[in-house]
DNA sequence: TATATTTTATAGCACAGGCTATAATAAGAA
DNA sequence: TTCTTATTATAGCCTGTGCTATAAAATATA
């Protein structure tokens, strides 16, 4: 295949794009998780937040306190934590994103549990025009 | 779409895998950079790294630090970079599987300069079954 | 109510990956 | 060869994300 190079100015922003999303990354898939165990169990407490992500207690109740921060997130002490209406439509967009892809992916021909997983990842570095695309694909039966 | 929910152990290992991924996912950026700088301009010096990655140049005397400590990379003071035999077969890894997908994520509708960006990042977390799927979907005209 | 258990918070540590400022070295020019 | 410039290394800082150990609070049980 003989490919163009990108220049190294559109380079170095790939590399710049891919740090940023990476950054955000993480607090997408508290948001995410959040909304999901509300809408499973009616309230989402640290233990399970921390079970689900697979990390330690500490390490979620660290990730809550960022997500409150950044005001997509409230607690109080010993108490479920809760979305902001911010959170939420984070959530939602989250949500419908990680969907859009693993449908992709199935329609490629990668299993449901593969696409779930490796969805997992690459779903915060979807920008904007890959996911109209995709959607596109996938409504083209 | 009624989509069926992962079990709470497979999501964990879903972020589990994701964050597994991401610790390597720079690594192989420098490593596929460092070929890629090498057949262009014959070597690899840092400044260039530094400039292409987006990043100051200690940040980059670091990372190749690391690909030294992780036995990817060899580099004497004040000389160019130069990849192991390990280094240089991920570069070539890593190079073919930034192909497929872009060759992929074009083939699905997006741009070619939306899908080399977008890449850049999601290439770190095409699992194996994924990427066999989409050479696959490539060759199957 | 008193005690045991579960849950959450806090303290303290480590590492990766950014940065700026500055020192040291190598390479080029006078 | 000496001096200037460009390159690389080093020091020191910050933030994010992990961990374990332990304290504190809330909840359940006796
Ligand atoms: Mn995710
Ligand atoms: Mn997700
Ligand atoms: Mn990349
Ligand atoms: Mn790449």
């Amino acid at each position: 295949m003989p490919e163009e190079k990108l220049s190294p100015e559109k380079q170095a922003e790939g590399f710049s794009i891919a740090r940023e999303k990476q950054a955000v990354a993480l607090m997408e898939d508290y948001v995410e998780l959040i909304a999901e165990l509300t809408d499973e169990l009616g309230e989402a407490r640290v233990a399970d937040i921390a079970e689900r992500m697979g990390v330690a207690q500490p390490t979620a109740t660290k990730a809550i306190a960022r997500l409150k921060r950044e005001g997509l997130a409230t607690s109080r002490p010993y108490r479920g934590v809760f979305l902001t209406a911010e959170g939420a439509q984070m959530a939602k967009f989250v949500y419908e994103r990680h969907r859009t892809l693993v449908g992709v992916l199935m329609k490629i021909g990668v299993s449901k549990e593969a696409a779930e997983i490796d969805a997992e990842g690459i779903e915060h570095f979807v920008s904007d025009e890959m996911l109209a695309a995709f959607k596109k694909f996938l409504s083209d039966t």
